[in-house]
This record gives structure tokens, C-alpha cells and sequence, in this order.
DNA sequence: AAATAATAGTTGCAGATGTAACTAAATACC
DNA sequence: GGTATTTAGTTACATCTGCAACTATTATTT
């Protein structure tokens, strides 16, 4: 009698899909960041944030870009020591600093921003206007649903 | 004089988002594999494919699971070690080797097909059959894309 | 068929990453 | 107001990962 083994066809299997395309394009952007500005995909994450909202503290950048706090200390140590960013202190709490974005940093994310906007566009090139929207609302669906599959994560980085 | 300052949303820039979705279902499943079958993601794709086809080398494997030489030997040997994985002798290439399951190995396989299909369809709980097409397609051209804009990689893993 | 190049897989080493412990400061509690 | 708890950020340590060098075997060249 034929026993009924059950079948996995792992090519299909939407984690692994969306691992492995993340991955791609991971590794991809990362050479290009670190081929011409010397910047981590992390260090990128925290300037690009810091370009739209100077003086933010780590962790708040943290939580806007899923770094943790291990992350963004390595991160910003680099940064700082690349002259790309500074801490101000904040009187009112002493235990964090605001963070900026230096004149040399700023100049980074300027020469970043289009390179960025290009590859994504390139991403894109196959997709229509309205289905650029629509992979806009998957995206969505598909962050809510895997918030709700996961554990209770007491990271700092969501 | 304004200055025109070029402005990035990184929530919205679709390399992060996907990095960031993979991520949270990579590490969720992680999870899962680990807690109940002391078995990595790596492993897991190795059993996964050497189900469906056994007697692949580590290369095919490789090749299908998008993992590297490196990372296979060393998950081939945990998995050999763990008693879930046998390597026959080829004779008519004696570097490499056929792998196949054990029956340990096959059972391992059979309790997380569901478990990984269960979490699958969660992901994709909100979807319509016809979304779930929809989003197929974008993946597939997706991966297209990326294909395209990556530079020429050696990497056997792709 | 000897010499050369290519391939499969392994291993050593170095850098990256995550966890947990730690310090310093702020907040909550009594 | 003083003690306990929580929070921001750093650091130490252990593990993971990726690259490059290596071995063994097979394929190619001449």
C-alpha cells in the first residue's frame, strides 16, 4: 500500500521566495552603497532617516528603521567617526543624544537619494502605475499578518 | 534661496520593506524549526528538497536551495551528525556525494511540511485565490528585476 | 598519457551579528 | 526625599557567516 507522504515544493514556498529576493536585492544595493560611499546598509537606514528627521534620538531611529540598539550603536559610532554624523546632547534627558546629520553626511545622503530612487525604479520597471499600488497593499497585508504569526518579541527593533 | 534637498521615505522604499517582511517571517519560522525540531532554516531547505528529489549532490542542492558550498557542507554535516542525512558514494564521481534521507530524516520532514504549510497559509489568509496569482506574477517579475540589476555574481548559490 | 585547468567539497580565519550583562540616568513608588 | 524599577545606550562574549585558501578528483589540452 502506497504510504502518502506529504510534499513541499520549496521554489514556491512564499517565505523562502521572499527570503531569497530580499536577499538578492540586499546583497545588490549593499555592494553599490559600500562600492561607492563606504556606508553599510545600516548606516544608510539611520542617514536616511536622519535626512527627513534630524535630531531624533537612537532608539527612535531605531524603531524606524528595525535596527536594534546593538545595531544603531555600532552604526552610529561608525558614522560619527566618519564625521557623517554628531550627537548634541539633550538637557533633558542625559542618557540619549539627538543626532544630526553633519554638512559631509548630508552631502552623502544627497548623492545616495537618486542611486537609491534608481534602483527601485529599476525594481519597478515591469510593474504599471496601478500595480505598483496594488503591490503596495500585499506588501501590507503580508507585514500584518507575519506581525501577527510572530512571538511576542520584546526586540527594540520593531 | 530654498534649497532643493532630495528626501527619501525609507517605510515606503521597497528594498527595506522587503528586507524588513523577510526578515520577520525568516525569524518567526527560525523559531519554530528550532524550538520543536532543533533544525536551522538551511537545514530545513536541504530536507525540504532532498524529499522531493533525493540523491542530489550538495552542489544541486545548493543550487536549488540557494545556499552556498560553504553553508551546505557545514549543514550537511549537522544534518549527518543529527542522524537525518545519509552521503552515498557516487561511483562515477568520487567528489561529491548522493545525499539522502534517513527514515529520522524523512519523519522530520513529514511533521514540519504542515507546520510550514499552516504558516504559509496565515501569511497569505487575507488573499483571494485571484490575489494570490496576482502576487505570484509580481514576485516572479520581481525577481526578475533584481536578477538584471545584479552584478555579475559568482556565487554558486544563485 | 602527462600536464593543466576546472570542479566538489572542506577548513581556517576574520568580520558581522545577536544575547546578555553592564553603566548611567530618569521615572515610579512609598 | 530616598529606594526600587525602568530605560538609553554600550560593551563583552559567543556564534554565525562569508571569503579565500586548500585537498581531492575529474575534465581538458596538447
Amino acid at each position: 500500500m502506497k504510504k502518502d507522504k506529504a510534499h513541499l515544493n520549496l521554489q514556491r514556498f512564499l517565505p523562502y521566495r521572499l527570503t531569497k529576493l530580499s536577499g538578492i536585492i540586499s546583497r545588490s544595493l549593499a555592494q553599490r552603497y559600500s562600492d561607492q560611499f563606504d556606508l553599510t546598509i545600516q548606516e544608510w537606514r539611520i542617514v536616511a532617516i536622519l535626512g527627513e528627521r534630524p535630531g531624533l534620538t537612537a532608539r527612535e531611529v531605531g524603531e524606524l528603521s528595525s535596527l536594534d540598539k546593538v545595531n544603531m550603536s555600532r552604526a552610529i559610532d561608525r558614522l560619527e567617526k566618519a564625521g557623517r554624523l554628531e550627537r548634541k546632547v539633550i538637557a533633558r534627558d542625559r542618557r540619549s543624544f539627538a543626532l544630526h546629520l553633519t554638512n559631509k553626511g548630508e552631502e552623502v545622503l544627497q548623492q545616495i537619494i537618486p542611486l537609491a530612487e534608481d534602483y527601485e525604479a529599476n525594481l519597478l520597471s515591469s510593474f504599471s502605475e496601478a500595480e505598483i499600488e496594488v503591490l503596495d497593499r500585499f506588501l501590507n497585508q503580508l507585514d500584518n499578518s507575519a506581525d501577527m504569526l510572530s512571538p511576542v518579541t520584546k526586540k527594540a527593533a520593531e
